[in-house]
DNA sequence: GCCCAGGTGGGTA
DNA sequence: TACCCACATGGG
């Protein structure tokens, strides 16, 4: 009898096979930094494609940009990105991220660099609008630091493996990940991407198609389900 | 019509 | 701490 494979051995596994059935997910779609950070608070419970439509109609109206946000009125930025829903809460979100970048005078290399990456987190966090998924989506996407980002996704087909419990913790989550994965931002990336692909296409909440999964032998539920 | 989407903040027990 | 709920548009 071989041991049971370790939970490292395993994310290494998971990672490898959804890369093989998904290929690479070219995440974060934006053309700038700033651009990821709006679309982060964006795309917040909402569609990603809904996401598009909001950003687009920022930079059609030329105020994607933290000060034209800072400047542009409440209602006018709800009003443009009234087609990624919640509209009035995100543009207090996105005015709230304005005033931090101002704080900075607008540089985003001064917000992110040269101290530590938990001192950035910690400040990101306590801006309105921005909760721990979106903080390590802006410091992996936006800006290019190894912080492993979680989401619904990632906590369901980690449950459904039996590598964690349902009601982990987001930091116990993200520490699993850390913990056992080389600090490597480009395959934080792709594997933040492959799991919300995964978890859409095959590990849904409802209906899983477990029969098409390309983690059925690893996972004790899809195999039950299957009987 | 119903469910869901690349969550967060605020309130209550 | 642990649950609720509001926020709101658009696609399947």
């Amino acid at each position: 009898m071989s041991p049971p494979p370790s939970r490292k051995t395993i994310l290494t596994q998971v990672y490898q096979r959804l890369f093989a059935a998904y290929g690479p997910q070219r995440w974060w779609p934006a053309e700038t930094p700033f651009e990821v950070m709006v679309g982060a608070i964006l795309t917040q419970n909402t569609a990603w494609a809904n996401v598009e439509r909001a950003i687009a109609r920022l930079k059609a109206a030329d105020v994607l940009s933290p000060a034209a946000l800072r400047r542009l009125p409440l209602e006018n930025v709800a009003s443009l990105i009234r087609p990624a829903g919640t509209f009035q809460a995100k543009a207090r979100k996105l005015k709230a991220l304005g005033e931090l970048l101002g704080r900075y005078g607008d540089d985003l290399a001064r917000l992110f660099n040269e101290r530590p990456l938990s001192d950035i987190r910690r400040e990101l966090l306590a801006v309105h609008g921005i909760g721990p998924e979106t903080a390590d989506a802006i410091l992996l996407y936006a800006a290019g630091n190894p912080s492993f980002v979680v989401d619904a996704f990632t906590q369901r087909v980690l449950g459904r493996l039996g590598l964690i419990k349902e009601k982990a913790r987001y930091e116990e989550v993200k520490t699993l990940f850390e913990a056992r994965l080389p600090p490597d931002p480009a395959l934080f990336n792709e594997y933040h991407a492959l799991l919300v692909e995964h978890g859409k296409r095959t590990c849904r909440k409802r209906e899983p198609r477990c029969r098409s999964c390309p983690l059925l032998d690893l996972c004790p539920t899809g195999q039950a389900a299957l009987g």
